[in-house]
RNA sequence: CGGGGCGUAGCGCAGCCUGGUUGAGCGCGCUUGAUUUGGGAUCAAGAGGUCGGCGGUUCAAAUCCGCCCGCCCCGACCA
């Protein structure tokens, strides 16, 4: 490719409103434009990248004996009634009339297509298993689009759904999946760490996240490095010291806090408490419902952990005024001593705990000497808080939690029968007795992938992109064009080069040679050829790696081998680095 | 949706508070010519703008007011 006729838009200074790196580099490079809020366009450098990673998806699907299928992005609204998801997916899903007015929807996620497809045509056992996978558009409509190509409203996603018989044949078909994924990432150069997970909207009994450790990312994952226990902090756990409470008193005793309004206020406050001897009372609406939320004063709410105790499809914080009408307080006096008339779930770590403080639903007021389990009716002990760096892992002796930012590219779910179940997809099996399809269900963000590599790998120039989904692998760089023998040199090792199987951009502009190197370092090409006077004199050219930026110096006619020779060693340094951590 | 910010040439910004001397400006980029040519050259001459939109106030609006649209960031969702 000649760089004079491809169509690469490089930006000396970076947009204003782009913040997260890869974003930055995308647009610096050429490789998007933004179209709407969550929406880009991938202009050619970013679709050759990923066209890479895609192929390299392909393969390893294929490999596990997966079967490409391209699925309509345009639903009817019927299969997704079927499933339920029509109510659940709320405003995330993109909703549309026909000209009749019958209602349809764009594509969020493809279980519903793909289940009615197995429902039609797979009868008998003996068509099991199978596994199904496209890759193609998805459309959701964030609440907030962000981080460039990070959160979006329009992606690229691999999504792949197995059909067993049986739980057994489902544990290998998600272990399938699994290795493949590791596969995927490996060979894509990503960093990335497996992690438990909750399965949230899409159902399931287990399901594991495949993360990159980035600030970019919007999760927060728990790790042990002690034992290795990695988890969704929506889902992780940790070991908390005892702590010692004394007698308490017999009963409840209310006292006045004028002014105090927050855990820290009551900390502060002469006859108050250190936040771990508090309650923290919280009203959320769930489905519709009051619900109190109980807490030790200490500790934070993970909601996701609140919607998954209680299957709730709709969630949020009550607001003051209909607090203040149920309880007769406002958020800062509330309490669940004596409540009967909402539903009160609480956290683990308040079991067994005497001589708290809590709210007396009273403004201004708090009552001492609460014993949780004698005082408070609660409905529901459930695991609900946010764990923290430091705490004890859950899983090992010795080891303590570390909380840290990633970047989700892959999900993996064992479904099991919810969607079979209640769209009707069953097979005879072997004694000809009709049974659901136990399902599984796995996705790949792709444009995270892409967005990802550059988060892990840039640095002041520019993108460093991994060789194995790098746009070209070598970028041709003529200090001068306009100077003959430089010419006639670079376009003979283009020449050679192409033919030799190389992915070579040649930056055949008549630019200064500032210019050239600048935009192939932001482009972010992992090896550059340079031909300039003084070496070419000499017969030789300079190789130069973008990551290491080391050079050697070539002669003409042993260019072909050195760069197949630093193709091998770029691509397998991301290998070995794409390993997981 | 709640909170914050922004919208002036392809990109980055100034001007707005205190309306008119601004025929809307600066840097980069772009076009043409000359000189240059190993890390974003120099000089010269140019092209490029509904100041997000609509309405209002005013003799006069990029500037003040209202409504709308769009974008970004922080919170609740997911690949």
């Amino acid at each position: 490719m000649r760089w004079s006729n491809y169509f690469i838009p490089t930006l000396r200074e970076t947009p204003a409103d782009a913040e997260v790196v890869s974003h930055q580099l995308l647009l610096r490079a050429g490789c998007i434009r933004q179209l709407a809020a969550g929406v880009y366009s991938y202009l050619p450098l970013a679709w050759r990248v990923l066209t890479k990673i895609m192929n390299i998806i392909r393969e390893e699907m294929d490999r596990i004996g997966g079967q490409e299928f391209h699925l309509p992005a345009l639903h009817p609204a019927e299969i997704w009634r079927e499933s339920g998801r029509w109510e659940v997916m709320g405003e995330n899903m993109f909703r549309l009339k026909d000209r009749r007015g019958a209602d349809l929807c764009l594509g969020m996620t493809h279980e519903e297509v793909f289940t009615a497809i197995a429902r039609n045509e797979l009868r008998s056992y003996k068509q099991l298993p199978q596994v199904w996978y496209q890759i193609q558009t998805k459309f959701r409509d964030e609440p907030r689009p962000r981080s460039g190509v990070l959160r979006v409203r329009e992606f690229i996603m691999k999504d792949a759904y197995t059909f067993d018989l049986d739980w057994e044949g489902l544990d290998k078909s998600y272990n399938d999946q699994r290795e493949a994924y590791c596969r995927i990432f490996d060979r894509c150069g990503l960093q990335y760490i497996i992690v438990q997970a909750s399965s949230g909207a899409m159902g399931g009994s287990e399901s594991a996240e495949f993360m990159v450790l980035t600030d970019a990312g919007e999760d927060h994952i728990a790790l042990c490095h002690h034992c290795g226990y990695a988890a969704n902090t929506e889902k992780a756990t940790s070991r908390l010291p005892e702590v010692e409470d004394g007698d308490g008193l017999p009963r409840p005793e209310p006292f006045p806090t004028p002014g105090v309004r927050t855990i820290k206020d009551l900390e502060d406050f002469p006859d108050g408490a250190p936040a771990e001897r508090q309650i923290k009372t919280l009203a959320y609406v769930i489905n519709g419902e009051l619900t109190l939320v109980l807490l030790r004063g200490d500790h934070e709410l993970n909601e996701t952990k609140l919607a998954d105790a209680t299957g709730a499809t709709e969630l949020r914080p009550g607001h003051p005024e209909e607090i203040k009408q149920a309880l007769g307080a406002y958020p800062g006096s509330l309490g669940a001593v004596g409540v009967t008339k909402f539903r009160i779930i609480a956290d683990r770590a308040l079991k067994g705990r005497r001589n708290m403080v809590t709210g007396a639903n009273r403004d201004e007021y708090h009552l001492r000497g609460v014993d949780v389990e004698r005082d408070i009716s609660v409905s529901l002990w459930t695991d609900l808080r946010t764990v923290k760096t430091g705490e004890g892992c859950p899983q090992c002796e010795g080891g303590t939690l570390e909380v840290r930012k990633a970047l989700e590219v892959g999900h993996i779910f064992k479904l099991g029968t919810k969607y079979s179940e209640s769209m009707g997809a069953t097979v005879l099996n072997e004694e000809g007795k009709e049974v659901p399809i136990v399902m599984g269900s796995y996705g790949i963000g792709v444009e995270r992938i892409m967005a990802s590599a550059i988060e892990l790998y840039h640095d002041e120039d520019g993108i460093i992109w991994p060789m194995p989904i790098a746009p070209f692998q070598v970028i041709l760089t003529p200090v001068n064009i306009g100077e003959r023998d430089q010419a006639e040199a670079a376009e003979r090792l283009y020449r050679q080069l192409t033919e030799g199987q190389i992915e070579v951009l040649f930056d055949d502009r008549d630019e200064r040679a500032g210019v050239k190197f600048k935009d192939a370092d932001l482009i972010g090409i992992p090896v550059r050829i340079t031909v300039g006077p003084k070496r070419l004199k000499e017969g030789q050219v300079e190789l130069t790696v973008r990551r290491t930026r080391e050079t050697r110096v070539v002669a003409l006619d042993a260019v072909l081998d050195a760069v197949h020779e630093l193709i091998a060693a770029e691509m397998a340094f991301f290998q070995q680095v794409g390993s997981r951590t």
